[in-house]
RNA sequence: CGCGGGAUGGAGCAGUCCGGUAGCUCGUCAGGCUCAUAACCUGAAGGUCGUUGGUUCAAAUCCAACUCCCGCAACCA
């Protein structure tokens, strides 16, 4: 029985565009999904748009629609943004589902039933902007005597009924679990939610009745969940919750919850204790990652360096986009992208190293063994190169994106094409063409076999041109799976033994070119 | 005393949690090969790992202090 694995994006407020940290949480969360199915679990992924709250009520108003017109138009922008990146998910959820607000309206009545819902009055600063109230002593002077949030956004004086939510009582079980090894990762974020918690924390407003764009409170019509609320609900609306489905037996608690870093207060203390009160099962896991940069800068509209990321996958290519972010950037930590680091990479090592490697050896083995394969003795120097392959293929690579380190695992990748660019080197099967027929024949079916164990581990990354190459060798999609990685070779007997025929090769990656440049105006 | 991240050969980064010959890619220079996508392979130059002090037989890695850079208003992962 393959054991179960749920992972989950945060999912986005559409107030604007999709945008490049949109991409790359999306294909990151795609990447171990499909790695995850590789090794032969069965997934659920679980990715969509949170279009609740003030800002997309207030966003809506400006344009003059509803906020149900903005939200089907954004999210339709979401939506189309994962299909094009070939992001894999099974459920695509929306917030103003019908069952979502089901979902949300259980878990609050599950959470009233145990007591840890109270009404009182909220009077406070409340900033707009950041969704939250604040305390007198946080508050800042701004311009002409204006009151400003710690992060300088406007705050209004504001008096409103509101339920309030006992977070103060999950206080040392929230400590247990931040300190639960794993549970939180990176590490850094880990030690700063701890400090977080350990200050003490206060009871949590959770409702509104400001306006009214958003999921009702059971009984108390003239309130909407606060979003965060409804917004965490959502992985488990996806499994049917509150209904006790097989979906839910099977999938929660959430193996993953992937986020950005700046959510991860609500992720890894709000949630379990809402789900604590619930008397559900906390996540295992959430893992901040980190942003990405525009040359080294926050892309922001003000500064009018806004990439929509599915240009870039028109100019380069949605796999080549996709290696690059999973290569270039170390998970967790903040990374930096531009045109010509996206074209360097993806030219040095999918075109140069790997692509490369993949046609020079077909179109050889098309050339001078008429595409015919065959039973061969196999040197030391072929077992030395095809053990290495399987490391790397079979250890090292799923290790690391087990520890969601794709760019060591990738590195691992990388290291064993190189190895065997050297070996083609080293052998010259085109003198060998001359002097020796039948080892040259060795040589190009044992880089036959490397590059078939290659193209199966970096499926996750680039599914679409693996998959290509994995045809062009004949390879079935039922016998891509990392097993099949260690099969002793049976599939190639098979191969011998069905007469497969290497077609000439078109090349799987070919090189990228720079766009002109254009230079920005003085 | 707001919070956090960073500072490693020309550029971009890994390594720092669990001290022990400083690693990768790009770029540069020299050489090899000619099967292949003007691709591939080899070698070389280039770093006192931000500063100062401490712990240690040993510090990029641990501790303390300091300097500089970048995020933390809006759009926004």
């Amino acid at each position: 029985m393959a054991e179960p694995y749920y992972i989950t994006t945060a999912i986005n407020y559409p107030n604007g565009r999709p945008h490049i940290g949109h991409a790359y949480e999306g294909i990151a969360a795609d990447v171990i999904a499909r790695f995850q199915r590789l090794r032969g679990r069965e997934v659920r992924f679980q990715t969509g748009t949170d279009e609740h709250g003030l800002k997309m009520a207030r966003k809506a108003e400006e344009q003059g629609r509803t906020p149900r017109e903005l939200a089907d138009e954004m999210a339709g922008y979401f939506r189309q943004m994962d299909e094009k990146l070939n992001i894999s998910f099974d459920r695509f959820i929306r917030t103003v589902e019908p069952d979502h607000h089901r979902a949300s309206q259980a878990i609050w009545q599950r959470i009233e039933e145990a007591g840890d819902l109270y009404l009182d009055r909220y009077e406070g600063w409340y900033s707009v902007r950041d969704e939250a109230y604040y305390d007198e002593s946080e508050l800042k002077e701004g311009e002409g005597g204006h009151k400003l949030s710690p992060q300088d956004t406007p705050v209004e004086w504001t008096v409103e009924e509101s339920w309030f939510f006992r977070l103060s009582k999950y206080q040392e079980r929230l400590l247990a679990l931040l300190k639960t090894p794993g549970f939180l990762e990176p590490v850094s974020r880990r030690n700063e939610m701890i400090a977080f918690v350990e200050q003490g924390l206060r009871d949590l407003s959770i409702s509104r009745t400001s306006f009214d764009w958003g999921v009702k409170v059971p009984n108390s019509d003239n309130h909407v969940m606060y979003v965060w609320v409804d917004a965490l609900t959502n992985y488990l609306t996806g499994l049917g919750y509150p209904d006790e489905t097989d979906n839910m037996a099977k999938f929660w608690p959430a193996d993953l919850h992937l986020i950005g870093k700046d959510i991860v207060r609500f992720h890894t203390i709000y949630w379990p204790a809402f789900l604590m009160s619930a008397g559900l099962p906390v996540p295992k896991k959430v893992f901040g990652h980190g942003f990405l940069l525009n040359k080294g800068q926050k892309e922001s509209k003000s500064l009018g360096n806004v990439t929509d990321p599915l240009e870039l996958a028109e100019r380069f290519g949605v796999d080549p986009l996709r290696y690059f972010l999973m290569r270039e950037v170390a998970f967790g930590q903040d990374g930096s992208y531009s045109p010509e680091a996206i074209v360097t990479r993806a030219n040095a090592e999918l075109a140069n190293s790997f692509g490369n490697l993949a046609q020079r050896t077909l179109s050889m083995i098309a050339k001078n063994m008429d595409g015919k394969l065959e039973a061969f003795e196999r040197s030391e120097a072929d077992k030395a190169l095809l053990a290495q392959v399987h490391d790397a293929c079979f250890e090292d690579l799923p290790n690391e994106f087990e520890k969601l380190a794709f760019s060591a695992g990738i590195e691992a990748w990388i290291k064993v094409v190189y190895a065997c660019n050297q070996y083609v080197d080293e052998q010259a099967p085109w003198t060998l063409k001359k002097t020796d027929p039948e080892r040259m024949r060795a040589v190009l079916q044992t880089l036959f076999i490397a590059i078939r164990d290659l193209a199966i581990a970096i499926q996750p990354v680039v599914p679409t041109k693996a998959g290509a190459l994995l045809d062009q060798i004949g390879i079935p999609v039922e016998a891509r799976d990392y097993s099949d990685l260690d099969d002793d070779d049976a599939w190639f007997d098979r191969h011998v033994r069905t007469g497969f025929n290497v077609g000439k090769p078109t090349p799987i990656f070919p090189r990228l070119e720079l766009p002109e440049t254009v230079e920005e105006g003085g």
